[in-house]
DNA sequence: GACTAAAATGGGAACGATTCCATTACAAGA
DNA sequence: TCTTGTAATGGAATCGTTCCCATTTTAGTC
C-alpha cells in the first residue's frame, strides 16, 4: 500500500486501471471530457481517484508548449505597494486559469538575471516585471522569442514593451495644487535616488516643472533608504530655515514616508504645521497623529491591468504593437498632516 | 532572424550548430562540464549563447524527476507577518539552489485546494504551507507520495506534520507579565475566530490559564476581522465599565492591533491610560501615539527554520521521524503604549 | 439490410531533456 | 607490439504527456 503510493501514478497506470487508453485518459484531464462516454468518464474518474492521479504539468507542458504559468519579477515583496499589486495580478491571473509564479529580486540586479533564467527555463507564457536592473540581454532574447512582457511601474531602458502605472504627473500635480491650496509655500520632495526607477524620475521632473509653475519654493533631497542621518540632516536644515511662509515635505513613496515621519518624530515636529504628503496610501496612515495625508494608487486595478495587458499582447502576437502606457490616476486622501493650524490670536 | 528567434532553441540546434551532440550539450549544462575538453566546451558556449539557448525544465524534470521547485501556500499575503517570513524562505531557498512558488490563497479552503493541485502537479520537491483549510484528502496524498512538508505558524488537524512557529504560550507569558509589571489589572483579550487556526487557540488559551494564574481579570472578544462595530462597542463596553484599576487591550495579531488602534482613536482614548499591547511587530507601531508595544516575532529566523526543516525532511526521507515542533521566542519591544501616565498630585 | 456519418476509442510518434552504455582515441605498462 | 586503462564523445532509450490519425462502434437513412 504504502509502496504503491510511493510512486506517483502516472496517466497509464489510471488507463490500466481503468481498462481504457492513455488517450482517452488524456480527453478525461484535458478539455475533451464530453467526447468520453458517460461510462467511461466514471471509470476513469474512479480510478484517477483511486491512485491519487495528478496529471504530471512538466510533460504537459513538454509537448504542448502552453506552460499555464505567468512570472512575476517584483523588486521588493516587502514594500505594501507590491503586494497590493501582486495581489491584483495573481488575481486576474486566476480568474484566466494562468497560475503565478513570483520571485523576490530584493532590488538586485543579480537575481533579477537569475530569476528572469528561471522563469524562461519554465517556458511562462507572459511576464510582469518591476524591477531594478538595465535592459538586459537575457530579457530581450525572452521577448524576442515571442514571450508576452508588460512592465509594472517601471520603464526598463531599451526593451519595447507596455508600461502599466501611476500617472506621476497627474499625481504629482494633483499633490502640489493641494499643498499651496493649503498654504505651504516651501516644499522639500524626499526621494530615493531615481536613476534606476522611471517613475521616481517622472516625480521628480514634474515636482520641479510644477514648483516652478505655481511659484512655490522647491528643494529636492534624494537618498537610498537607510541612510538616516543624512535625512535627519537635510529636514533639519529645511526647518531651520529663516522665513515665514509653511513648509511641507512631500514624500516619493511609501517607504520614503515612514522615514519622514520617523524623522518629523525625533524633531518633535507637530504634523500639519510642518506639511507632509506621502505617495502610496498604507494602512497606517490615518494613525499616525492628525493622520498623513497620502496620494492612494488604485493597485488592485494596477494589477488587474496589467494582466490584461498581457493578454493582449499574446493575442495580438507579432503585429508589434508599438509599445504603450497605461496610466492609472492617483487619488489624494486629504489628512491632518497637510491642515495648518488656525492661526491663533 | 525573426523567423530563427521566434523558435525557441533546443538542446538539438546547439548541439548541431556546434558541431557536438545532445550528450555533450546536456554535459556542459548539467554539472559535468569538466568532462569535456576546453575546445568542445568552447564551441557549445559559443552557440549556445549565438542561439539564446535556455534549457527547458519541463523536459528536465520530466526524466531527472527533480524539478528545484518548493511550493508555498500562503493564507495571506497582505499580512505583513506572511510576507516577513516569506522572504526568509525564500532566501533560504535560493542559498539551496531551489526556487520558491509562492501562492496566495487569501484564506479560501477551495483555493488552497486548487493551489495545492497545482504544486502537486508542478512535482515540487517541498511544501511549506501556512493555511487556513481543514485537514485535506489532496495533501494526505501528497504527503504519503513522500513530498516533504512543514507547517507554517498553523498546525493542521490530523495531518502529520513538522510545524514551525512561535512559542505562543511563551509570547502570551511575556505580555502579561509585562502588562501585569505596568500595572494594567483588567485585560480585553481580541481576537479573530480561532477555530480554524491552531497559534490562535494556543494564545487564547495560555490568556486564560495566564490571568487566572496572576489574578487578572480577563475578557475575551473573538471576531473576525472587519466587524467594526462589534469591535468598538466591545471596546466601549469594556472602557466604560466602572472601577479604578488600569485597562489594557492584549491584540492577537498584527491586524487586530490594526483594528483595535482605529477603534481606540475613535474613542479618543490616550494610549498608556488605555494600556495596548499588540503580538507582531510592525513597521508603524513606533509612530503612532507614544508608540505601540508590541512582541515581536523572529520571522526571517522562522522562515530559515522552515527551509531547514524541509531538507531534514527530504535527508530523513520515509524514517518517519515523529512530527516535531520548532518554537522560536518572541521578544518585547516596550513602548509607550503600556506605559501609565504618572499619577499627579 | 447495406451504406454512411458521426461518435467513441486506441495506437504511435512527437516534445526536449537525461542517462546508461557503447565507441573512439591515445598514452602507459608489459 | 599488444594489452589495458582512461578521457572524450556519441547513440538510443526513456520520462509522462498530447495530438494526429486510424479503427471500431453506434445510429440514422434509404
Amino acid at each position: 500500500m504504502a509502496n504503491a503510493l510511493r510512486h506517483r501514478a502516472t496517466i497509464l497506470d489510471v488507463a490500466r486501471q481503468a481498462g481504457a487508453s492513455r488517450t482517452s485518459v488524456s480527453r478525461y484531464f484535458g478539455d475533451e471530457r464530453e467526447r468520453l462516454s458517460q461510462e467511461l468518464q466514471g471509470r476513469i474518474a474512479e480510478a484517477a481517484s483511486r491512485l491519487g492521479y495528478r496529471p504530471n504539468q512538466m510533460a504537459r507542458g513538454l509537448k504542448g508548449g502552453r506552460s499555464g504559468l505567468v512570472g512575476m519579477l517584483v523588486a521588493d515583496i516587502r514594500n505594501p505597494f507590491s503586494v497590493a499589486v501582486m495581489h491584483g495580478v495573481e488575481q486576474a491571473c486566476r480568474e484566466r486559469g494562468l497560475s503565478l509564479l513570483v520571485c523576490n529580486t530584493d532590488n538586485d540586479p543579480d537575481q533579477e538575471r537569475a530569476h528572469l533564467a528561471l522563469l524562461a527555463s519554465y517556458r511562462v507564457e507572459g511576464l510582469v516585471i518591476n524591477a531594478t536592473g538595465s535592459p538586459d540581454r537575457e530579457l530581450q532574447t525572452l521577448v524576442d522569442q515571442g514571450t508576452p512582457l508588460v512592465l509594472l511601474d517601471r520603464a526598463l531602458g531599451e526593451v519595447e514593451a507596455e508600461v502599466v502605472g501611476l500617472d506621476n504627473a497627474q499625481a504629482l500635480d494633483l499633490a502640489l495644487d493641494h499643498l499651496q491650496a493649503r498654504g505651504y509655500g516651501e516644499l522639500l520632495y524626499l526621494s530615493e535616488p531615481p536613476e534606476q526607477a522611471s517613475p521616481r524620475q517622472a516625480r521628480l521632473t514634474r515636482f520641479r516643472q510644477g514648483v516652478t509653475a505655481r511659484d512655490l519654493a522647491g528643494e529636492v533631497h534624494c537618498r537610498p533608504l537607510g541612510e538616516t542621518e543624512a535625512l535627519h540632516r537635510a529636514i533639519g536644515d529645511f526647518l531651520a530655515r529663516p522665513g515665514m511662509v509653511p513648509r511641507a515635505l512631500l514624500c516619493a513613496n511609501g517607504n520614503v514616508t515612514l522615514e519622514a515621519t520617523r524623522a518629523l518624530q525625533a524633531f518633535d515636529a507637530r504634523l500639519g504645521e510642518i506639511g507632509l504628503l506621502g505617495i502610496d496610501e498604507l494602512d497606517w496612515c490615518g494613525l499616525v497623529g492628525p493622520g498623513i495625508t497620502t496620494l492612494a494608487q488604485p493597485t488592485e486595478a494596477i494589477g488587474r491591468a496589467t494582466v490584461a495587458c498581457l493578454m493582449r499582447c499574446r493575442e495580438d502576437g507579432d503585429r508589434m504593437t508599438p509599445a504603450r502606457r497605461v496610466h492609472f490616476q492617483a487619488s489624494l486622501i486629504p489628512r491632518g498632516s497637510t491642515r495648518l493650524p488656525s492661526p491663533g490670536p
